[in-house]
DNA sequence: ATTATTTTTTATGTATACATATTGTATGGA
DNA sequence: TCCATACAATATGTATACATAAAAAATAAT
């Protein structure tokens, strides 16, 4: 039981640098994270240097570890991969997957979708997370994970808003998102795999889009006679 | 320079796992290991960490670091996901590489046609991975990247036997290796995204007969009749 | 006032000692 | 002989103390 202490703290600090609670590019301080966890130095920098090969966070030398970066580079290359990793996986999802496996998967979107249906965004958006990292180890393929699991990073952290419904159509995006998985969920089951790939690359656009929002937002209004008024009138 | 002796340490272990001197699934010893490199385990283990994380050993709680391993179920895999993985990253690379790049690559396929004359196969072996890695690096994309770490890893095991030569055919498929290099880092100079991937695959169809040659090797003759002959003659 | 240099502080890197878990061996019983 | 249990040996996991490098602060010099 005091063994998991290690274990608890890299699945938390795995889950504050996908919910943003720890901002790409910051530092983080070991003694801090030390004492927050209870442990000691020593297994908190095997940890972090853990996090390190998984593209958690980046180790520089004698100046500590800091949350992977998402800059404005690396974001391009998101787009352009996303599709890719994700329909590949997606297919072999459906070629490889156990039945168990799909046992799994529908206990984690039954989490989900009630998490999502709560406006509980960062509980959605970890499930989100765990939901399609299940899906990429149902792919049984090591070499293309790793790509997934990079990927999920940025992308989990990208899609902090997607959760967060501030309007109508916004809970109705993150319904669309809920059937769209459970239809994933059906299409792996039926071995369908071309059928999996279209719904994971229309799952693919509904996040895209979401995200692209939060990346270029709409700009500030700029209403210069309505301002020229208001100035007038006091 | 004593700070270099965890780096030091840290590619050394990649070194001998890649080359196979320390065999897939075998146990490591931690304290073996650092009286070898003149470290403590503090550092030692930090690495372990960090090599769990790219793929090159296991860790298993209370039982130590494993070296990955090289089951058949994973061999299947590969040999499926190696051409679109190493495809996708020569279109990028001629894509995105810069000229600083190619001359690197350049220094590093120089340092390798040399080893692979030479019949070292060992260096040869190193410098074959070092080229495709940064081959890798110039596509720019971080999360195809590590897929392709990860391949290059099973890859430049099980390519062992390729820089041996031992035959005069053995000597030509080696010149032929060499060649695909130069044609493939001047395609990517010349930004020539079909050709570069065209001669990937060419390079990959070369490299994977013979690693169906190591993994399924021809059977062990059986001539009975021979062997009959023997037993009367004795 | 500003810059350069020294001193102080803080944080990271490493070694060692101790705690705990696993593995191997030996002893006793059936 | 076989198996179970207890004990010893070995290896892994963790905490602490010390060493070293970076950052910050203070002092000196122009």
């Amino acid at each position: 039981m005091p063994k998991n202490k290690k274990f608890e703290c890299a699945d938390s600090l795995k889950e504050r640098i996908l919910s943003l609670d720890i901002a790409p590019g910051s530092d983080l301080d070991e003694v801090a994270l030390c004492t927050e966890y209870g442990v000691s130095r020593t297994p908190l920098r095997e940890v972090l240097h853990r996090l390190a090969g998984d593209g958690y966070v980046r180790l520089e030398e004698n100046r500590g570890a800091k949350v992977a970066s998402m800059d404005i580079g690396v974001m391009r290359v998101f787009f352009q991969t996303a599709p890719l990793i994700y329909s590949t996986i997606a297919r072999l999802a459906a070629e490889n997957r156990t039945s168990w496996q799909i046992d799994t998967l529908r206990v984690t979107q039954s989490e989900f979708s009630k998490a999502a249906r709560a406006a509980d965004s960062q509980t959605s958006s970890l499930l989100n997370h765990r939901f399609h990292e299940q899906i990429g180890e149902m792919a049984q393929n090591p070499y293309l994970f790793a790509s997934l699991n990079r990927m999920l990073i940025d992308h989990t952290r990208l899609s902090q808003t997607f959760f967060r419904p501030s309007s109508a159509s916004d809970q109705q995006r993150i319904d669309k998102a809920i059937e769209q998985h459970e239809a994933m969920i059906s299409a792996i089951e039926a071995r369908e795999s071309s059928l999996a790939i279209d719904l994971t690359l229309q799952h693919w656009d509904l996040s895209r889009d979401q995200m692209e929002k939060y990346v270029r937002p709409d700009p500030l209004p700029i209403d210069v006679i309505s301002m020229k008024d208001r100035r007038d009138a006091i």
